[in-house]
DNA sequence: AAAATAGACGTTTTT
DNA sequence: CGTCTATTTT
């Protein structure tokens, strides 16, 4: 590789191999902080120099921020060259691939994608009204999402009911309580999978399953697709699962330009069913692949390396590698012990050593928020850092916890929607049918089901109908046939407004409006002011639900504003009711405020070891480590039952993620005791911990004052007064 | 039969 | 803290 082109002049040799290596399959094998993302993008660069037109190249990512960093990233090196591109998310392409074709997987055009909540219910109503003589077989309560992780599972490795069965069946061993389960969920998987179609809905393992599904069985189809793109990339290949395998696969096609990046020490998504197999054996998959490893980490410093390194080294059945650093050794990383004290519970002194040292650090280094952030295993442990960080007037952004999406009064506005857009819907019927409360209860409802049932019809159809024939009585009859026009008549509005969108007639924001005028009709803001009496939590609520609806005009102005020119032909359609509904199960609130960045540098970042790959900050924070939250108590009992691989490893490789978020500074904290319900048990410290070479790490187990120094003190008044002139100043 | 209210309960990680 | 469940009230 002795010529090294104008535009990859920027890359280190091994980058340079990687972004020069187009052709056939590549695995690209990028350590933490390797440059993998600018090595992916030059990679992009470097095709387009090379003539390929950007719409022949498809990059896939797992998550929508990431793809939104690589479309940011490539404009900025090429600008509007890069127009064209495809860059998604996998459920996202398969969300896409579907449509249009939705029919020939047994899928109406407006199908419905269920999430994990619409999910729950469905699996709780069957196991309740259908498999209940199974569900009885052990005394216990069954826990619906224990049921759905193992349907889900099951898919991701593309098994149908019938092989699920058989799998149960052929490994059963008697008295194993994860094995109950097993048959459990095997009862309730075809069960679940005919309600799905029946109310013409795909769950999110769906979208990656059914496209597989098409691809595979319909030459055409996949032909149609070959056509498209040409050059395939998937980035975390590591975290894909089988599903996600199998449709990279059929993606790429005989020609397999198919390169993929990933890093097996990252791999933490085993319990969504990644196959760790998938990127270890790649090169079995796809006989002369060419393999390229960066190890050269131009992120953090030597002793944050030595420490992920050291920790790392410890798990078995990895790629070989080692990562090394030109940056110097770096300060040594601190390791901060609690016990509760001072009226305080260890867990506040923890969280306040937190909103303490970034106050301290910020001025002592006149860094800006956005370079701290703050790690946990779990979204509950935010609390805490929220209510310290709060009182220590430190402005931070929390990322993930409950979506949007999973807030009560917008799934309820969301259902009526969907419910409008697809009357099969069932679980979005049975959801809003009586709420706002208008008279059809339990009974009522029971009663339509059964006459859907008795005269095999869907239940919408039967509520169009029904009256005092089917035995209802007559105010049932009159409740049932007002919700019936109430859902009738917003259909056929909707109609109209999309068939004025699509002869370009359509005002503004039409369907906003639209959606606003029937949310309005139901009355769904009087429901939620009516049930909350503390009059600030209903105004919350209400907010929730009106941006809910604004959200709808703002998918609308996006859509018109990425029109392509007409000459310019593209798979570009105009804004539909489906449209925003998948947009909206697909693409997270934080995802949508990608674009205030300026925001996101002033505030400290609170995220889960999960959702914090991929970035990196100048000072990281590992909080709550500890045995039962880092490895977490669920993976601990799981090595008891003997189920999953290693899943110890698969805690560690998370420990390894956090630490190498760090570029210059990071901070490791636990508590020696912590608040569990209403009491307070003792805990021990993470047995990852032991795995840093001691002398890396420096110690303070006092507590949280002792160790402030008098210098420190000073520093945090000076805090206090450079903030005062920052106020005064802004 | 439906609606409102009180109480128990449990919280990994995410597209 | 918020959601599902059981109980009481209309």
């Amino acid at each position: 590789m002795t010529d090294s082109p104008f535009h990859l002049r920027d890359l280190n040799p091994q980058q340079r191999a990687a972004a020069l290596a187009t052709s056939g399959p590549v695995l690209i094998l990028a350590g933490a902080g390797s440059g993998k993302t600018r090595t992916l993008i030059y990679r992009i660069v470097h095709l387009l120099h090379q003539g390929v037109e950007p719409k022949r190249i498809l990059a896939v990512t797992f998550t929508n921020r990431a793809a939104a960093e690589m479309r940011e990233r490539v404009g900025k090196v090429i600008g509007k060259g890069a127009r064209g591109l495809t860059l998604s998310t996998f459920h996202s392409l398969g969300a896409r691939v579907l449509r249009g074709n939705a029919d020939r997987v047994g899928l109406p055009d407006a199908f419905s994608i269920y999430a994990t909540g619409d999910q729950l219910g469905l699996i709780k109503r069957i196991i309740s009204e259908e498999v209940h003589v199974v569900a009885t077989a052990g005394d216990d309560q069954y826990d619906a999402k224990r049921v759905l992780h193992q349907i889900s599972g099951w898919k991701n490795r593309m098994m149908d009911p019938e092989a699920a069965a058989a799998e149960v069946s052929g490994g059963r061993e008697r008295g194993n309580r994860s094995d109950d389960y097993a048959v459990l969920a095997a009862g309730v998987y075809p069960r679940y999978e005919q309600a799905l179609r029946a109310a013409g809905a795909c769950d999110f393992d769906d979208l990656l399953l059914l496209p597989v599904r098409l691809l595979r069985d319909h030459i055409e189809v996949r032909e149609k697709f070959w056509n498209r793109w040409e050059y395939l990339m998937v980035d975390e290949y590591q975290d894909t699962n089988g599903a996600q395998f199998e449709l990279a696969r059929l993606l790429a096609g005989p020609r397999k330009n198919l390169c993929v990046v990933g890093d097996d020490d990252q791999s933490i998504y085993g319990w969504r069913g990644a196959d760790l197999s998938n990127i270890l054996e790649f090169e079995s998959h796809y006989p002369g692949a060419k393999v390229i490893v960066l190890e050269d980490n131009y992120r953090s410093t030597q002793r944050i390396l030595d420490a992920a390194n050291a920790v790392i080294a410890n798990n078995s059945a990895r790629k070989p590698k080692r990562m090394r650093t030109d940056n110097g050794p770096g300060p040594k990383l601190d390791y901060w012990e609690f016990s509760e004290g001072e009226g305080k519970t260890a867990e506040e002194l923890e969280a306040e050593m937190v909103a303490r040292e970034i106050s301290i650090r910020r001025f002592r280094e006149h860094l800006p928020w956005g370079e701290f952030a703050v790690l946990y295993r779990t979204n509950y442990q935010s609390r805490v850092l929220e209510e310290a960080l709060r009182t220590s007037n430190v402005p931070y952004r929390v990322i993930g916890g409950t979506s949007y999406f999973d807030r009560k009064e917008v799934a309820d506005a969301a259902a009526y929607l969907r419910l409008v857009a697809n009357t099969r819907d069932e679980v979005s019927l049975r959801r809003v049918i009586n709420y706002p409360t208008r008279g059809i209860g339990r009974v009522t409802l029971l009663r339509l089901v059964e006459v859907a049932r008795e005269s095999g019809r869907p239940l919408w159809e039967v509520i169009g109908t029904a009256g005092v024939a089917e035995g209802l009585t007559i105010p049932q009859a009159e409740a049932v046939r007002r919700f019936g026009e109430i859902i009738g008549g917003a259909r056929a509005e909707l109609h109209e407004v999309e068939s004025q969108i699509a002869a370009g007639t359509a005002a503004d924001r039409a369907l906003e409006r639209w959606a606003g005028d029937l949310i309005g009709r139901i009355k769904l803001e009087e429901a939620l002011r009516q049930e909350n009496k503390n009059e600030k939590a209903a105004e919350i609520r209400i907010d929730n639900l009106r941006s809910f609806i604004a959200a709808i005009g703002a998918y609308e102005r996006r859509r018109w504003a990425e029109q392509p020119l007409p000459d310019q032909e593209d798979d570009w359609s105009p804004p539909t009711l489906v449209g925003f509904l998948e947009q909206l199960s697909l693409v997270s609130e934080e995802d949508e405020k990608k674009d205030d960045e300026d925001e996101a540098g002033q505030k400290v970042t609170l995220l889960t070891l999960h959702s914090a790959k991929g970035l990196e900050f100048a000072h990281v924070f590992l909080v709550g480590l500890e045995e039962e939250i880092i490895p977490h108590s669920r993976t601990v009992n799981a090595i008891a039952e003997g189920t999953a691989a290693d899943p110890i490893a698969e805690e560690r490789r998370l420990f390894y993620v956090g630490i190498t978020r760090a570029r210059h500074r990071l901070t490791l904290s636990g508590c020696r005791s912590r608040r569990r319900g209403g009491e307070v048990v003792p805990r021990l410290p993470s047995r990852f911990l032991k795995e840093i070479p001691h002398e890396l790490l420096d110690v303070h187990t006092s507590g949280a004052q002792s160790s402030l120094s008098e210098e420190d003190r000073g520093e945090l008044r000076g805090s206090f007064f450079a903030k005062m002139r920052d106020m005064l100043a802004g």
